[in-house]
DNA sequence: TCTGGGGTCCTAGGACCC
DNA sequence: TCTGGGGTCCTAGGACCC
């Protein structure tokens, strides 16, 4: 695809042509517990949140391939998947007694999420170390570019190689996909799960996505699939093959982009991920919740929970929001910007509680706190000096033009003299915290 | 499937400015 | 005065992803 004549300082379409990788690992949570836990190899196992004594709200996080056998899926209210599962967890939660039959039943964990980041930061150093971009998308997720460390007629080996790799090192499984673009890589590495290898070249695109059903594209759920179902569109193919003007006029921007991508077509490039836009905590009540007490306490616990975490990421937050969920499932937002970004934990809390005073004398199901338009100024400088200490930085910043314009836009920005804005200081003082 | 928690991006209307 | 257009910010909601 790339031999035939050239005329010099053409840039011919085909030059542009990447090599993307897209690495996903099986059922993480469920192969992490399985790491330190051998004898849950081939058993039904389900990790999950809200199965803990005195907790009676939860989802399946992760369902290991034996459990899902049993119906049992991510997301899944905790109450079903144990219904599909009852013994062996109940059992183990100390639930039933030992005359349980624990033969044929599966095991319940619960997230652990400071062990799976451990196991995840092995993963990422395999994965770093054999591309020259990768962006992690998820703890157990991410894209590389491998361009410079491949080609087409061996990316099957590469692809392996780092499989072994990560299997041998670390001991988990993954999925891996190849393909010139990012969205279509995504989908190959689901295409053959769990322990996949799917390549598909440049000349194979279209004939790999064309008999896909529409929601295994990235992007449409449930809603936009049933309206692609009703406008006639059942596969990638049908999309690949429609007028796109329809598709705009419904989903506007979206709607390009599901035809584009049905078609193969993803412009995106690899690029590490940037810093954050927001940071948010929720928590749910067992049933709906109408006395304000309650409530304001959850805020309370969550605007701190916050605010904590914005000051040890080192960042700054411009807005505060609420949410508060309601009968049936009802989700209201309230939001409120500041005059300047501030580092003020008194403030989430004051601001929220008035944002969330609409809603005191309701009956809430679930409550949460937000703080956005972040800025990372100060974290930026934390880090420049943490990396003296340690050698190799985290990721570096790929694109420091960029940050440094935010930075400066941000101190062009007088913020406002008043009490909201001055508080630049506090996000000053967290940079020798971290030092 | 009657629904946990933490995120991202897009849209649309209104305010406000020039 | 009843009328133009463009741009940006803010807010609320929705779809989606893991």
């Amino acid at each position: 695809m790339s031999d035939g004549p050239r005329l010099p300082g053409v840039e011919r379409q085909v030059d542009e042509d990447r090599i993307v990788c897209h690495v996903d690992a099986d059922c993480f949570y469920a192969s992490c517990e399985r790491l330190r836990e051998p004898e849950l190899r081939g058993e039904p196992v389900v990790v999950g949140m809200g199965y803990e004594p005195g907790e009676t709200v939860g989802a399946v996080a992760t369902a290991s391939y034996e459990a899902r056998e049993f119906g049992v899926e991510s997301a899944q209210a905790i109450s079903t998947a144990l219904e599909r599962l009852p013994r062996r967890a109940a059992y183990e939660a100390g639930d039933l007694d030992g005359a349980t039959d624990r033969g044929e039943t599966g095991h319940y964990r619960p997230v652990d999420m400071d062990y799976y980041e451990s196991v995840a930061a092995d993963v990422r150093e395999i994965l770093h170390d054999c591309a020259d971009v990768v962006r992690e998308v998820s703890i157990d997720e991410a894209y590389l570019d491998v361009t410079e460390r491949t080609a087409w007629e061996v990316a099957d080996g590469f692809a392996r190689h780092i499989k072994d790799r990560i299997r041998r090192e670390v001991g988990v499984a993954v999925s891996v996909g190849v393909a010139p673009t990012m969205s279509t890589a995504k989908i190959a590495s689901d295409f053959d799960k769990p322990d996949g290898l799917t390549v598909v070249r440049p000349d194979e695109i279209r004939d790999f996505l064309a008999p896909l059903e529409v929601d295994l594209l990235h992007g449409v759920g449930p809603v936009t699939a049933r309206e692609l179902r009703e406008m006639g569109l059942e596969t990638a193919g049908d999309v690949a093959a429609t007028d796109p003007e329809p598709l705009v006029e419904r989903f506007g921007e979206r709607g390009r982009e599901l035809y584009d991508r049905a078609r193969g077509d993803d412009d995106r490039r690899v690029e590490p991920k940037g810093d954050p836009k927001s940071f948010s905590r929720e928590s749910a009540f067992a049933e709906a919740v109408a006395e304000p007490e309650p409530k304001y306490d959850q805020i309370e616990t969550l605007a701190a929970a916050v605010a904590d975490r914005a000051r040890r990421e080192g960042a700054l937050y411009r807005t505060i929001g609420v949410k508060a969920v309601t009968p049936p499932y009802d989700v209201n937002t309230r939001e409120r910007s500041l005059p300047g970004p501030v580092d003020d934990p008194e403030l989430v809390d004051r601001v929220a509680r008035d944002l969330f005073a609409e809603f005191e004398r309701e009956p809430v199901r679930k409550v949460g706190v937000r703080v956005a338009n972040l800025e990372f100024a100060a974290a930026d400088q934390a880090s420049l000096e943490s990396w003296e200490g340690d050698g190799g930085g985290p990721d570096g910043r790929s694109n420091p033009e960029s940050a440094d314009d935010e930075a400066a836009d941000a101190t062009d920005d007088e913020p406002d003299p008043g009490t909201l804005g001055g508080d630049r200081s506090s996000g000053q003082s967290s940079l020798a915290d971290f030092s």
